[in-house]
DNA sequence: AGCACGCCGACT
DNA sequence: GTCGGCGTGCTC
């Protein structure tokens, strides 16, 4: 009896050597996409089928050929332009296609029969037939000028037969309804019977964008997507975005892989936003294959920011996105006024002193007013280090380079990198010194010192409240602390990066960075742009209410008040700053006038990373493809000891995107075949990994 | 990554 | 004599 030979793509790991697909044999012909379960070893693996079309194979050329162990066909087969993209990530990022396919499916997936997955879908459909047809959807508020022209340009080029699917980067300020733009964006997309997929960078942010969608698109199906949900719902919203029953589907990077039968429009919020791109495994950019995406199903895509990434910017500038701009604030609303403050002017900053006089002063006004304010520290904890004043001893960590933190609250030292808490030494470990300070100050600290500053004044005691991964980290405490910021029984929020995305405070007059110049310096090519992007939108969380916004101010404490980001900062010129960075970067041959990926390698020791890199360096050199490509000599990472493992990488750049491609193809097997013969000489490298358009370097 | 196969030490 | 240590190598 002549049998169907299947091409199918399994979840293996890199590291595997299972980088294409496996025949098996199944008795009738299999639509690809399809879901299976086959024998691998002595295992049984979920996979997909990844052939359009079987072949048939004679009884004698079966080969040794196992048999599909299991087919779930109550799922509808994952479709072809689903394939391209997981084909295109896994031979972009340089990871196998099934470890991507398998990875970005919904775990509970693989794990369930196909009697079981019958009844999730079941379900579903009996959830969606209960769901209310028409709740009274909120009436739309009417457009600025600028949102209806922006509107207006995009349904144009979507309507327009002979103009390829744009990809629109929508440069917009904070405040100046960049969301209203996504709903009636996406409100056309469902109008014309398609899906609209939407991703924030942050799990945060997804329950007030889906409220705010609920509220208008009442009566439709509105699923989110994120790691944060539970396997159970994972799945149930996977499925209905897979079966075409959701129209909406809401969700941080990894929805961009969500399976839409219907798929008529992509937005990305924040597309400047680090969180898009993945940090371990396939390292794929959500952004960037989002734009992938949308060429491939011939869709419109919209990239929305108030401070774009250099990458889209520039893209626009060379007219491959459509720049759109939305320079005005609802409702008129000014800007908050940009306020640096001179800290080398300063007293008391040799005591700690972590607010200015002036600052402090702009503070009891507000809460005299009855205005909110918010104060922005980067930094977690109460001291970056305790230090011992007799031998110098400092609190570092035992198995990384980096300081333990000092935590006041709970009286430990925490290494913010691997973990490692012990209580606070009463003494100094080394000279037995009872005398150890702290050094530097975090949001502990500076919400102790503001409170002591505040209560030195008469009148009502100021609401003083703290967002931070400390302070949030019981279920439920950040949605509650956030609610008391919008309810006013708030005066001072303090925080972390966590409290400038996205929350939309409608009371807060004054905004605050404490001591934002680390990102000036930092060795790191993208901390200016990084930098900028936090400052632009911890400003625009000032005013939002157009009533108040005309007294808004913003304020910086700044050491080097003359630099030009701050120039930039105070005149709110996005656009100043972007053409000055992307002179710079031009001048140094970074991004996005060069293409980069690091290798990166953690061993038990530095010399056997370090010779890791440099075999693998070697190797590239005897490669035909390394021709327009230049690899950089391996250096230790910015933290270069993480948990007792010793990190170093190597920069490989090119001008060309494919030339760098080509390479890291042509690369990767001799390297795994390299990490074989150095595990057997004991040199003990734990892991490698290529991070193609790494974040930092 | 799993998982088995395989070839050397301390136990019923 | 075997139970099991984890080094080495494969998975259609």
């Amino acid at each position: 009896m002549p049998v169907q030979q299947v091409a199918v793509v399994v979840e293996a790991p890199q590291h595997s050597g299972l980088t294409t697909p496996l025949d098996y044999l199944f008795a009738q012909p299999l639509p690809g996409g399809a879901l299976v379960r086959v024998p691998l070893g002595t295992r049984e693996v979920a996979g997909i089928v990844w052939s359009d079309s079987a072949e048939l194979v004679e009884i004698g050329d079966q080969r040794r050929l196992k048999p599909i162990a299991a087919v779930l066909d109550s799922l509808p087969p994952l479709l072809p332009s689903w394939r391209r993209l997981v084909e295109f990530t896994a031979g972009y990022y340089q990871r196998s296609v099934g470890e991507v396919a398998l990875s970005v499916l919904p775990p509970e997936l693989r794990k369930l029969d196909d009697q079981q997955l019958r009844r999730r879908i079941g379900k579903i459909a009996q959830r969606i037939a209960a769901t209310p047809p028409d709740a009274d959807a909120s009436p739309p508020p009417s457009l600025s000028a600028q949102q209806q022209q922006v509107l207006d340009r995009i349904a144009a080029v979507v309507a327009d037969p002979s103009a390829v699917a744009p990809t629109v980067l929508l440069h917009g300020s904070t405040g100046s309804g960049k969301t209203e733009v996504y709903l009636r964006a996406a409100a056309d997309a469902l109008a014309r019977g398609q899906q609209a997929l939407v991703l924030v960078p942050e799990i945060n942010l997804t329950p007030q964008l889906e409220s705010r969608f609920a509220e208008r698109f009442a009566g439709r199906v509105i699923v989110s997507l994120h790691s944060g949900l539970t396997p159970a719902q994972r799945l149930r919203n996977w499925l209905a975005a897979h079966l075409g029953q959701s129209d909406l589907v809401l969700g941080t990077r990894l929805a961009v892989f969500a399976s839409l039968p219907r798929l008529g429009l992509i937005v990305v919020d924040e597309e400047h936003d680090p969180s898009y791109k993945q940090q371990e495994g396939a390292r794929y950019s959500a952004r960037d294959l989002a734009v992938y995406r949308g060429r491939l199903e011939k869709i419109p895509v919209l990239l929305g920011s108030a401070t774009p990434s250099l990458e889209s910017w520039q893209r626009a500038k060379e007219g491959r996105y459509l720049r759109l701009s939305m320079p005005e604030r609802i409702g008129g609303a000014a800007l908050p006024r940009v306020h640096l403050v001179d800290m080398t002017q300063q007293p008391g900053r040799r005591s700690g002193e972590i607010l200015s006089p002036p600052l402090l002063a702009a503070l009891r006004q507000r809460i005299a007013r009855g205005e909110q304010s918010l104060l922005f520290l980067n930094r977690r904890g109460y001291a970056p280090v305790l230090q011992c004043l007799e031998c110098g001893w400092q609190s570092g960590c035992p198995f990384c380079s980096a300081w333990r933190v000092f935590h006041k609250l709970d009286r430990t030292l925490r290494c913010h990198h691997c973990g490692f808490t012990e209580r606070v030494p009463r003494a100094c470990p080394d000279c037995g010194n009872l005398d150890i300070q702290p050094i530097g100050r975090g949001t502990e600290r500076l919400e102790e010192q503001l409170a002591a500053a505040l209560a030195e004044h008469d009148g009502p005691p100021a609401r003083i409240s703290r967002i931070d991964a400390d302070s949030t980290r019981a279920q439920g405490e950040l949605q509650s602390r956030l609610g008391a910021v919008h309810g006013g029984a708030v005066d001072v929020l303090i925080g972390t990066q966590m409290i400038t995305k996205g929350h939309d405070f409608r009371r807060v007059t004054l905004v605050a960075a404490v001591n934002p110049d680390s990102g000036l310096f930092s060795s790191d090519f993208r901390a200016p742009e990084r930098l900028f992007a936090l400052l632009m939108q911890a400003a625009g969380r000032a005013g939002r209410d157009a009533g108040q916004a005309g007294g808004s101010e913003m304020w910086v404490q700044t050491w080097h008040p003359g630099h030009p980001l701050y120039a930039a900062l105070r005149s709110h010129d996005f656009e100043a700053f972007a053409e000055s960075q992307l002179a710079e970067r031009k001048s140094a041959g970074l991004p996005p006038y060069a293409h980069l990926a690091l290798l990166r390698a953690d061993a038990r020791s530095v010399a056997a990373a370090e010779s890791f890199l440099h075999a693998a360096a070697e190797l590239a050199g005897e490669l035909p493809e390394a021709s327009a490509v230049l690899v950089y000599p391996p250096v230790p990472m910015a933290v270069a000891r993480v948990a007792n493992v010793e990190r170093m990488q190597m920069l490989v750049e090119s001008s060309s995107r494919a030339q760098l491609q080509r390479l890291l193809t042509a690369w990767l097997p001799a390297l795994h075949q390299l990490r074989r013969e150095r595990t057997r000489a004991d040199e003990r490298i734990l892991r490698w990994a290529v991070d193609v358009d790494p974040m930092a370097i």
